[in-house]
RNA sequence: GCGGGGGUGCCGGAGUGGUCAAACGGGAGGGACUUAAGAUCCCUUGCGCUUAGGCGCUUCGCAGGUCCGAACCCUGCCCCCCGCACCA
């Protein structure tokens, strides 16, 4: 069979027949359920298709269970990639030109038209949303948006309004990483190799220059507790430096750190230069403790990072100490304060710096070893280390740091300053990246205590799948402080409080599930008439429709339309994404449901995935192991990528995505469909066996289980539990019966089979269903229900021990050799059930014979009951609490005896163990309950 | 460092106190079918022994402990992955 023509035959059909359109309906019950909408700037990969169909399939099993569902799906354009990479295209840079041919196959004459944001945006929207419907999402496009819509920017003004009026949107300022030639924050698409700048504060420890009152040397360290063991100061003779007047005061810090350090104090002011050999020799004074300590060079000492000047310190500070020892023969020998002990380390003497060169082999200040000996002895004495000065004695090296920084800052003695901490990290312009420390930055302020309580409260109310994420929510909600929600540049919405920022993507992405409610209402209205007070009436029933109505030029009767089917759908049933967005998206987006929503319209459920790897390994463009969802689809079919990302791992587990796998689902789908048009053709015929029973009841109990798995989205054990096993069980019904199944049984399971696979496999079960005959599309059709009745235990352990003693009589040929004629199997009698039960409800020999001499019948074979006790108590742990009576028991062997026959090509014989006679009779006094004796002959 | 997840056979991964040498899938080996290949089907896949379906030993990150009994419970340790913000 053909997949793909068989996919496009149908979604054809369910678009003519428009039944994923979802209209607000009288007495159906409605499900709402979202997933992240994707960000257009580049094609989607396989990857994003683990969420998308994890949140289709559950649309489709909830359609199937009679709820009126909703899937809407947008494009989030919000941001500065977009930005980045269009300017990126229009520069031919051969990287993403290399990406977009190469990984995504995009047509070359395609390439340089994305050269500007809306048309790359518009491209890969067209894309992504082709993806989508080859894949067969069963979304009502009808309400697709961008976040660059009027209609959506004015919602999104809407929103920060609310915002704003519950006191949530607050001012200050932010340090943001800074391309200083282009004038503009960086984010890590922005940067050569896309690193994130990493920003961490640093302090700048002032040094007064012993010849120069008033004038001071910056030391920028991360480590402003050590200052109690400064022994000298270090400069980089080569380096410039630069001497920059702030405040009425003076300061020297190397040329190239000035720029930066003026992003960040802007009233800094380069006065002079001064090269680094003028300092050294000279003295300056630790303002802490008041010593002169003198100004000596060193190599290691980088111009361009901190403030270019450095406070040594050797007793704790491995470059401190070997740049001392590297003096050794130079004029600048013993010139430096001997090493001074701040800290203890357990493990270590005085001076841990010393230490751990000699340990390590350190050579010199130039050695790449030292920089490991400083990560391992600053992580060791942040955390262990204890203050040895007096004043800090016995604390904590973390805590001493944060004490004494803001104690040297009070007393105006140090600086607190940012630096990129990861760098140098280059701009693609090619500049440095520096910190800006960003005034008149707005944020939204999730660290409100009140609202974060409000949050919590929500959160006790959301179903969380799986709930094991629960602690990473509390986690975040707890960290969460201000969040800067407003970018100089970017696609989006103009921020409303000042017109010349726009909202930043994670800000605008937060309760737009509200939108897609009326969005395709909206697409008759004049965006440009809509303002806030349309959204009060229809968002929160606030106002008066007839009037709103007027405004925006609608009637009355479709502004009060829009309030009902936005209170129809809301609130939100179920939201998905992968589980990177927890700490962020996912958590905002409850927040801000809490700031502009009543209770009852908080969202309820949040389902987070993992994500896909490609043949074992994490999908990147350095790999180049993407692979594009469209090729994927062409390659191996629609469902068979939607089964794929779905069935192969749990839901919050990482699933692989592989060619065999791919290749197996695929035989194995092309089989169940061969079965299903043999079926079909076939008649009903013949009576039910035990077997037929055994079909039934595990048809049954997959149902039940299918059913039961959904609540928790547990999409891995429905669709094994529906697929593998199926096939399984299906191969084995077919052995049993010698190809001759009982086609009302079968067509009744494969009916079912296709109903449990439609929401993973919509086409093929489409497909499937119109051949078994069914009426209408199995997407609209009715999601079985288990039949209790025919879920028989009794039945399905008595096919075990058909199978189990298919197997012993295996062994057993196996091991003699023997070529049987004739196969004896016997059956244990009823008191040995007895027995069995006592056994496996004492656990012990002794009680157990104790107890069956108190029977009557036990009694009068207590010789065998002595025997048998023993031989069960051995294997206790397997007793089964169920126990068939010898009638089930030969019931099922008898109705299998032509099978077993069949398979070992002899005559099967089935009889109770006390018909057996001469030399079978000592073998048959062997069987035990559900282990038939067995005599070959 | 903080928070979260996790360490099981050749591999991916089930399993959370006895039915576990361990589901299911993959790989590998053997066999059937076939002119052949593929597909399909059957068997084997920790070690050793065993001419009646069996027995013994060693395994579930490491080390201890609880229990008649532990992959599963407790304690300590080691290792891996993810997140820690203004970035979608």
């Amino acid at each position: 069979m053909n997949f793909r023509e068989t996919e496009g035959k149908w979604q054809k059909r369910w678009e003519e027949a428009r039944i994923f359109e979802a209209e607000p309906k009288e007495g159906a019950e409605k499900f709402y359920l979202t997933a992240a909408f994707p960000y257009p700037n580049s094609p989607q990969h396989i990857g994003h298709a683990r969420t998308y169909t994890t949140t289709d399939a559950y649309a489709r099993y909830m359609r199937m269970r009679g709820f009126n569902v909703l899937f809407p799906m947008g494009f989030h354009v919000t941001g500065t990639p977009v930005l980045a990479m269009a300017k990126r295209v229009a520069a031919k840079d051969p990287e993403i030109i290399e990406i977009f041919r190469g990984i995504y196959h995009i047509p070359a004459d395609v390439i340089p038209t994305l050269d500007e944001p809306t048309r790359m945006v518009s491209y890969f929207s067209r894309e992504i949303e082709a993806g989508m419907r080859e894949i067969g999402f069963s979304i009502d496009w009808r309400r697709k948006f961008y976040s660059y819509d009027a209609m959506f920017n004015k919602f999104i003004k809407w929103q920060f309004e609310k915002l704003k009026e519950k006191g949530y949107l607050v001012k200050g300022s932010h340090p943001v990483p800074w391309c200083p030639n282009e004038d503009n924050a960086v984010g890590a698409h922005d940067t050569k190799g896309d690193v994130d700048p990493d920003i961490d504060e640093m302090v700048f420890i002032k040094f007064e220059l012993d010849d120069e009152p008033g004038a001071f040397l910056l030391c920028a360290t991360f480590r402003p507790e050590t200052i109690y063991g400064v022994t000298n100061v270090w400069i980089n003779p080569e380096a410039e430096y630069s001497l920059a007047s702030y405040d009425g005061k003076n300061y020297y810090v190397s040329s190239e750190a000035l720029k930066a350090l003026q992003l960040q104090i802007p009233g800094l002011k380069a006065k002079g230069r001064k090269n680094g050999k003028e300092f050294l020799g000279k003295e300056c004074v630790n303002l802490i403790t008041g010593e002169n300590v003198p100004i000596l060079p060193a190599s290691f000492v980088d111009p361009k990072v901190g403030s270019g000047v450095v406070m040594s310190v050797p007793a704790h500070a491995p470059y401190d100490y070997l740049a001392i020892r590297d003096l050794a023969g130079t004029e600048w020998e013993g010139k430096a304060l001997p090493p001074r002990q701040v800290l203890e380390l357990e493990g270590f003497g005085q001076f841990p710096a010393k230490e751990i060169i000699e340990r390590m082999k350190v050579k010199d200040q130039n050695d790449p070893m030292a920089e490991k000996a400083t990560e391992e002895i600053y992580r060791k004495e942040a955390h262990t280390g204890k203050m040895v000065i007096q004043e800090y004695e016995g604390m904590r090296g973390v805590d001493a740091k944060e004490k004494i920084k803001e104690e040297m800052v009070v007393a105006g003695q140090a600086l607190k300053l940012y630096e990129v901490i990861n760098g140098p990290i280059w701009c693609r312009c090619g500049a440095k990246v520096c910190v800006k420390l960003v005034s008149d930055q707005w944020f939204i302020d999730y660290g409100n205590e009140g609202w974060k309580e409000e949050t919590r409260k929500a959160f006790e109310s959301i179903k969380l799948i799986p709930e094991k994420t629960r602690p990473e929510y509390d986690y975040t909600i707890g960290w969460l402080k201000q969040r800067a929600c407003v970018r100089a540049q970017g696609l989006g919405t103009r921020f409303p409080y000042d017109e010349t920022k726009v909202i930043e993507s994670l800000s605008d992405s937060t309760i737009y599930m509200a939108f897609y409610t009326v969005a395709h209402r909206l697409k008759k209205l004049d965006a440009s008439k809509l303002d806030s007070a349309f959204f009060d009436c229809v968002m929160l029933g606030k106002g008066d429709a007839g009037e709103v109505a007027k405004k925006v030029g609608a009637t009355k009767a479709e502004i009060e339309g829009m309030r009902r089917e936005f209170l129809y759908w809301y609130p939100l049933d179920s939201r998905h994404s992968a589980g990177d967005l927890v700490h962020n998206h996912l958590t905002f987006f409850v927040f801000n449901h809490v700031a502009v929503f009543p209770p009852k319209l908080w969202p309820k459920q949040i389902a987070t995935n993992g994500f896909v790897l490609m043949e074992g390994s994490k999908m990147s463009k350095s790999l180049g192991n993407i692979l594009p969802l469209r090729e994927a689809i062409r390659k191996y079919g629609a469902d068979i990528v939607r089964f794929s990302v779905v069935s192969g791992a749990e839901l919050s587990a990482d699933s692989d995505f592989n060619q065999a796998m791919a290749e197996g689902v695929s035989s194995r789908l092309a089989w169940m469909m061969s079965l299903i048009e043999e079926n079909a053709a076939k008649k009903g015929s013949g009576g039910k066996k035990a077997i037929d029973s055994w079909l039934l009841s595990k048809l049954h109990r997959k149902v039940k289980n299918a059913t039961q798995n959904f609540e928790t989205l547990a999409l891995r054990e429905v669709a094994q539990d529906a697929f593998y096993n199926s096939v399984n069980e299906l191969r084995w019904y077919f052995r049993r019966t010698g190809g001759k199944g009982n086609s009302e049984v079968l067509s009744d399971y494969l009916g079912k089979w296709v109903l449990m696979m439609a929401p993973f496999t919509p086409h093929i079960a489409e497909e499937a269903w119109e051949k078994l005959g069914r009426k209408g599309f199995v997407s609209s059709a009715e999601w079985p229900s288990a039949d209790e009745k025919l879920i028989d235990e009794r039945v399905e352990f008595a096919e075990e021990i058909v199978v189990k003693t298919s197997e012993d009589v295996e062994n057993i040929i196996k091991i003699t050799g023997k070529k049987p004629v004739k196969i004896h199997l016997f059956v244990a009698s009823g008191w040995k059930r007895k027995v069995y039960s006592l056994v496996r409800e004492e656990k012990r020999v002794d009680t157990a014979i104790k107890r069956a001499m108190a029977d009557a019948e036990l009694k009068g074979k207590a010789k065998d009951v002595a025997k048998l006790v023993p031989q069960l108590a051995k294997e206790v742990g397997s007793l089964s609490a169920l126990v068939l009576t010898p009638e089930e028991e030969l019931r099922a062997l008898s109705d299998a005896a032509e099978f077993l026959g069949r398979e070992f090509g002899a005559e099967v014989i089935v009889r109770g163990e006390e018909k057996a006679e001469g030399e079978q009779a000592k073998k048959a006094a062997n069987a035990k309950p559900m282990k038939p004796s067995i005599f070959i002959e």
